[in-house]
DNA sequence: AGCATGGTGCTAAAAAATTAGCACCGTTGA
DNA sequence: TCAACGGTGCTAATTTTTTAGCACCATGCT
């Protein structure tokens, strides 16, 4: 397996900004850097990335456009896993609290209330 | 501001695990990779967080204690925000969803009670 | 048709990260 | 006391990453 802390720095940016975006092109990587290099380089990780099995690309006329290949779903989880192993001490109570923390201010009552039912929900399915 | 994106991938690596440990000595990093290079090469990597002003240490006896430069707390939100906005699409929602649907079956109706009190918690403290 | 534009592949150079190796210092136990 | 051990700093070599540059192809516009 490749694990995904495997990337170089420039190579996991490459990554995020994908991810986040869910497809790009180059251009697409071009803006989401902030200290960008130059137009090729990036092209040469993101082929560099394609060749390591992290991006597929489909053509667009005769532009390309990159897609991770593992799904969104999977990605998520193993980064929700990592982090959680790395700072939160496995504990979902942790983790949430510190959510919640950051964000109570821009949470609204229907997001807090669909959240409740998330967690009876997993009650459910816990047992 | 130095980025935490801009760590190198043995120097991330590093990070990850004095972040589990909370502090690490030289030997704690050698053990904790699973490619374990050399012990000279930990310690250098280390020294140069250091210099970048991730890590510091101190001495417990002839031995270094490297510990993180930034508190504990400051360290989860920000990588809670970053993964959120690389994965998440910045919603709290969804990650609470994935993260109860990734360990639904750990956890005991009493860590779920835990959790609808934070929320709760959240509610009040969003008015 | 001819040319400008904007994309691609590939190769080689530059920069950064990773590693090993050696010299030195403090502690410990025979 | 004085070797052996386990730690450190530093330097230099290797390897990997990052970058630039050039040649080429398709598209669109004049």
């Amino acid at each position: 397996m490749v694990t995904p802390g495997a990337l170089s720095r420039r190579e996991r940016q490459i990554m995020d900004i994908v991810y986040r975006l869910g497809r790009a092109t180059v251009q697409d990587v071009l803006q989401g850097l902030d200290g960008p290099p130059s137009y090729s380089s990036i092209r040469a990780t993101m082929r560099l990335l394609e060749g390591k099995g992290h991006l597929k690309h489909i053509s667009d006329g005769p532009k390309y456009v990159y897609l991770p290949t593992r799904t969104r779903n999977i990605v998520r989880k193993s980064a929700l896993r990592h982090m959680m192993d790395t700072f939160f001490n496995h504990s979902v109570e942790t983790t949430v609290a510190t959510l919640l923390d950051m964000k109570s201010k821009d949470l609204t009552d229907d997001e807090l209330d669909r959240i409740q039912v998330l967690i009876n929900d997993a009650r459910k399915r816990g047992r």
